[in-house]
RNA sequence: GGGUUUGUAGCCUAGUCUGGAUAGGGCGUAAGACUCCUAAUCUUAAGGUCGAGGGUUCAAAUCCCUCCAAAUCCGCCA
């Protein structure tokens, strides 16, 4: 709808500059005023043309002014000084608006892609950090986007179970005969990245012993040695089920799980560097690198393979991508920003042997107040228990507003509060923003999520309670241009932002951003409170369109919040 | 040393790609609003050298140059 009145007002312009005989540029672009007295729409074109006929911009506004058509589904339009703005007509627009909103509103037109997305791959050496959520939380919310975009998603979780941190693992249990707790009398992943802690202390204190990891490494790549497979891959199982349910209470899941040692052993690791060999890029020395300084201007060589022969993550992250890019239209990685570099070589390296290089978001870090995070040194907050401090302090709050609830409704819904805190906290701020994490901005319940969960409460019991009072509220859809609506300024600008949603959707997916969406989301529940607070709805004079109104509102701040992968509670 | 990212009121942040109207929000602060559909709400106010300096332009938070600060990368780690 909103589309369908730009597009309107494009033409509109179009139309008179043509009159005017003035030459179409190719793209007429129209601005949204932040200040609704402006208008909905403004257009710069004015300066434009001055420049062009070296004339004032005023001068020419007037001049289109004095020949612009005024179609029905806008008010007015005006000059004020040289920008020419559109102003709707909301008794027109609203009616229009409230009939193409329906439960699936903001889906868009399928694109026909398939988008293969990988995110949070955090190694499984350990419970995820706070550091990890950020790609978590980035790469599933943009999963639901890109999906509500119109495209196929299929996301990817890349467990590295090769690495010499896995090997630190295998090392810990059998040669520090470290044991891990059958009983689970803790997390099962907490005590892996324990255990890790444990081991790399030790291989600081030995450095001798690294040699030990090493011929781990060797042997669990050969994969002969089907004793030491089973050790690896229960030590990975262990802490990736750890791992999966602390993704779980997030609402993120993954649709496939690819580690990365079958491609060692399916030979695509051997493959991938034979292909590089015969591009002409590769040099070999004591170890086997790939030099891109000359034509791709990338400084830094690529080592393809060890001294001793084995692979490293690059070149297992090569042979995946090259399994990604045959996969899909497009691969797309949610990566720290420290991977950058290595990310840039991978795709020169992909692009040379004829796959597709990844497109990439990448994220910036979070940091502890005191540093940086590491499991290694065992420094960190983990996502169980900001998850667990989450829900105690929604838990708090709700028995102080809602004493009645029983315990079970409580928990639920702190729950719902808790996890939506923290997603919300992670997906509104862009991600190139560098966090130091701080437990009160991280869990604020003000003006933060919380409130938008509020919004979408309200409106559900405000219709809950109408049913007892009226008749279906299909009655009114069927009845909507019967009636006059004379819309107030909490409509309008409730209809105005509604309004904007497939736009939103559209735009953020395009640039691959989720924050514009957690703006939206909380512009929008912020104009329905005022609405709310204002107005009164049930027995108004202009019931039924308020129903409708409220209804409309509860439906889009649901599917906003279902982008970010938060519940919208019927209660609170 | 070189590369990349960030710098917007006491605090957090949008806007920077694609220059345009009075720089938009939020927290906190101050004052106010529940005999009325839920006050996790709403109303009003104060608070800004858009890191600093220079340049381009009719017009710069936005583009260009120099500098400052923070983070990060420059591993036979992942």
């Amino acid at each position: 709808m909103y589309f369908k009145v730009k597009n309107e007002a494009i033409a509109i312009l179009k139309n008179c500059l043509d009159k005017l005989g003035y030459e179409i540029p190719d793209e007429i672009k129209l601005d949204n005023p932040t200040n609704p007295e402006l208008g909905d729409f403004a257009s710069t074109i004015s300066f434009e043309l001055a420049k062009v006929q070296k004339r004032s911009p005023m001068e020419i506004a007037s001049e289109i002014m004095g020949n612009i058509e005024i179609k029905s589904i806008f008010q007015k339009i005006e000059a004020k000084g040289p920008y020419i703005n559109f102003f709707i007509d909301y008794s027109i627009f609203a009616k229009e608006l409230l009939k193409t909103i329906t439960k699936d509103y903001g889906q868009l037109e399928k694109t026909g892609k398939k988008i293969i997305l990988e995110h949070t791959s955090a190694n499984p050496n350990g419970p995820l950090h706070i550091g990890h959520i950020r790609n978590a939380i980035i790469g599933d919310s943009l999963k639901r986007l890109l999906t509500i975009a119109g495209n196929n998603l299929d996301t990817q979780y890349y467990v590295n179970d090769m690495g010499r941190q896995i090997a630190i693992i295998v090392f810990g249990i059998k040669d520090l005969k470290l044991e891990l707790d059958p009983n689970f009398s803790e997390k099962i992943d907490h005590q892996i990245g324990n255990l890790y802690f444990k081991a790399n202390q030790k291989l600081n204190e030995e450095p001798e012993l690294n040699t030990k990891v090493g011929d781990l490494i060797k042997t669990y790549e050969a994969g002969k040695d089907s004793k030491l497979n089973i050790v690896f891959e229960k030590a990975v199982e262990d802490c990736l089920t750890g791992v999966k349910e602390t993704l779980h209470k997030l609402n993120i899941e993954h649709d496939e799980f690819v580690w990365e040692g079958q491609f060692v052993r399916n030979g695509e690791v051997n493959k991938i560097v034979d292909d590089l060999i015969a591009t002409g890029y590769t040099k070999k020395g004591e170890v086997l690198i790939l030099d891109l300084s000359q034509d791709f201007g990338i400084e830094k060589e690529l080592v393809l393979r060890r001294s001793d022969g084995t692979s490293l993550y690059s070149t297992r992250d090569l042979a995946y991508h090259s399994f990604k890019s045959k996969q899909g239209d497009v691969v797309l990685d949610i990566l720290g920003a420290d991977h950058k570099l290595a990310i840039d070589q991978v795709s020169v390296a992909l692009e040379l042997i004829g796959e597709k290089a990844p497109e990439v978001v990448f994220y910036e870090f979070i940091n502890l107040p005191e540093g940086s995070m590491s499991t290694r040194r065992g420094v960190f907050v983990s996502v169980d228990d900001l998850i667990v401090e989450a829900i105690t302090r929604a838990e708090k709050e709700l028995k102080t507003r809602r004493p009645e609830l029983t315990n079970n409704e409580l928990l639920k819904i702190a729950e719902e509060i808790g996890i939506g805190a923290i997603r919300y906290y992670i997906a509104k701020l862009s991600p190139e923003k560098h966090i130091t994490f701080k437990w009160d901005e991280a869990l604020s319940f003000e003006k933060g999520c919380a409130s938008i969960q509020y919004a979408h409460a309200r409106a559900c019991k405000l219709l809950e309670k109408s049913k007892k009072a009226n008749d279906n509220l299909e009655i009114a859809i069927d009845n909507i241009d019967d009636e006059e609506w004379d819309l107030n300024k909490a409509e309008t600008d409730l209809i105005r932002i509604l309004a904007k949603f497939p736009q939103v959707i559209s735009e953020s997916a395009k640039i691959r951003r989720i924050h514009l969406i957690a703006q939206y989301v909380q512009d929008l529940s912020s104009a329905f409170n005022k609405f709310y607070k204002s107005e009164q709805v049930i027995n108004h004079e202009y019931e039924y369109y308020r129903l409708l109104l409220v209804d409309k509102t509860r439906i889009t701040i649901k599917n906003a919040l279902d982008i970010l992968g938060v519940v919208a509670p019927i209660t609170m």
